[in-house]
DNA sequence: TATCTATATTGACAGTTGTCAATGTTTGCT
DNA sequence: AGCAAACATTGACAACTGTCAATATAGATA
């Protein structure tokens, strides 16, 4: 037979995998440097100068704020009129296992 | 002012930097799921029994085959009618790197 | 050459996403 | 209360993407 028959189907961001979920968060550059200058800050940076970072209007540095946030990478906690927001606790080896969960080699070393 | 005067623009896959290009590839469940499978064997998989695994139809899997080259995350040879599928030397390393460059830790420890 | 098998490419379509403008919400200050 | 500043949310839109059907290509074999 030409293809098997398959149910018709749309893998959409519903079902996304955690791992992939992960990733998802990751795949856009804005969205990446925003996390990179998170990662660097000590320990924290408000979101008035994230948005003297990057080219971009507020509303949409804040939309990307919101993908970190909810993929669990970065927390954030207001103090006055201010948004601060860091990386988040388990955020580098929660990427760090979903890359693990990819590459991980299930072959036993010969000897 | 309520935003910074910024030109209009469409960030879109033309200017992916080099680590958001290569999470891209790895943002999808299907692809992930592939990728995992070319990572495991030993050293390679066909296109046939990669079918085999997936609930898509050969087109589509062959689409996430190229997406996953594209990135340099596999390599591929044909031999006879069967193309054979494989992990690409760097991708692990280079999957790390992308991961180093968000990540890195730019303070000293103090000492 | 004809034909079959394995895989890639093309085309179309609906769902998703990144972006901005407009608006809402929270907090501080007068 | 009234107002301004900082940030979030909503709505709209075009570009992108994952999917399938149809078709093309390459190699093996008769």
């Amino acid at each position: 037979m030409r293809t098997k028959s398959k149910p018709a189907q749309q893998a959409r961001s519903s079902d996304l995998t955690g791992a992939a979920k992960l990733f998802r968060a990751l795949c856009d550059p804005q969205r990446l440097r925003l996390l990179t200058l998170i990662s660097r800050a000590k320990p924290e940076i408000c979101v008035c100068d994230l948005n003297d970072e990057v080219s971009l209007v507020q509303p949409t540095v804040s939309h990307h704020l919101r993908v970190l946030k909810d993929a669990g990478l970065v927390t954030r906690e207001r103090r006055a009129t201010w948004m601060y927001y860091r990386l988040a606790d388990g955020a580098k080896p929660k990427v760090r296992a979903a890359l693990a969960s990819i590459f991980a080699r299930n072959d036993k070393a010969k000897g």
